[in-house]
DNA sequence: ATGTCCGATGATATCGGA
């Protein structure tokens, strides 16, 4: 239930198909009263995204999506302008720009939706393509930061920061998602003057945001936190809550991400 | 409670990606 005192809620949640999950992200809306949501993985072009839909439940949308892969979007109740599609100089993945990252400015808020490359592994190519996609996310953040004092970067990282927001180091030995190269690039983040926001776990000791659908990884707990929120100060020092709805990832037809939700005093 | 799901294809089963 919303509380009294005046809040925006913003959340992060890939989604895996806007159109398969449509339903659940419109009654997960309802039930949250969130006010702006920032969605990775739309998997549909700008023109076959159900914006009419989303309008008609009381949300503006900013797309970005070119056909069966990526795709981002924010939904927004509190307003949607200065919309920005792409990284400025965001790296190409076999000849083309992918729909990986989209801005808006929600009310008072300088807002990015991020899908950043998965890696594949270290030895793929897709891996450098990561590393530099992250490069070129930093220098944005540099430069939106002199310009946008409210400015969060919220999305699917695909980096978990610490050796904790894995369910088992072991397990992910000589993978991408964890190394020393992809962690900097979150280290630089911090070093801008950016403070990563933390969301508080609902069950367990970590705040996963993760499980693959394999193997019953989301019964057994085998997660991890690859959905991150990184936000200037003036905006860290707003945020009153921060959790992870795992809620949202139970049940058929669920996506293998469950949403962050940051709230944040209006002042 | 759960032993995968998504979209695409010379499609009606198989594949890449996650």
């Amino acid at each position: 239930m919303r509380k009294y005192s005046l809040t925006v809620r913003i959340a992060t949640w890939n989604i895996n198909s806007v159109n398969r999950r449509l339903e659940r992200v419109i009654d997960w809306l309802d039930q949250t009263q969130t006010d702006i949501l920032c969605l990775q993985e739309t998997k549909c072009s700008a023109d076959d995204f159900p914006a009419l839909l989303l309008e008609g439940a009381g949300y503006a949308s900013a797309v970005a999506g070119d056909g069966a892969w990526n795709g981002v979007a924010i939904l927004s109740k509190v307003g949607l302008d200065d919309v920005t599609v792409g990284l400025p100089n965001v790296p190409e993945w076999e000849g083309a720009a992918e729909p990986r990252a989209i801005a808006a400015t929600c009310g008072g808020q300088r807002i990015w939706s991020l899908y950043v490359p998965n890696g594949r592994t270290l030895e793929h190519d897709h891996y450098q393509y990561k590393l530099a996609w992250l490069d070129q996310l930093s220098a944005m953040a540099r430069n939106e930061m002199e310009e946008y004092p409210n400015l969060a970067l919220l999305g699917d990282f695909n980096v978990a920061p610490t050796d904790s927001d894995v369910w088992d180091l072991d397990v992910f030995a000589d993978s991408t998602h964890i190394t020393e190269q992809e962690r900097q690039r979150l280290t630089d983040l911090r070093n801008l003057g950016m403070h990563e926001v933390e969301p508080r776990p609902l069950k367990y000791d970590r705040a996963y945001t993760f499980w693959d659908y394999r193997q019953l990884a989301f019964p057994k707990n085998r997660g991890m936190r690859i959905d991150l929120v990184y936000a200037t100060q003036p905006f860290a020092d707003r945020v009153t809550d921060a959790y992870v709805d795992r809620e949202a990832r139970k049940g058929k037809g669920a996506s293998d991400h469950a949403p962050v939700v940051v709230d944040l005093d209006e002042g």
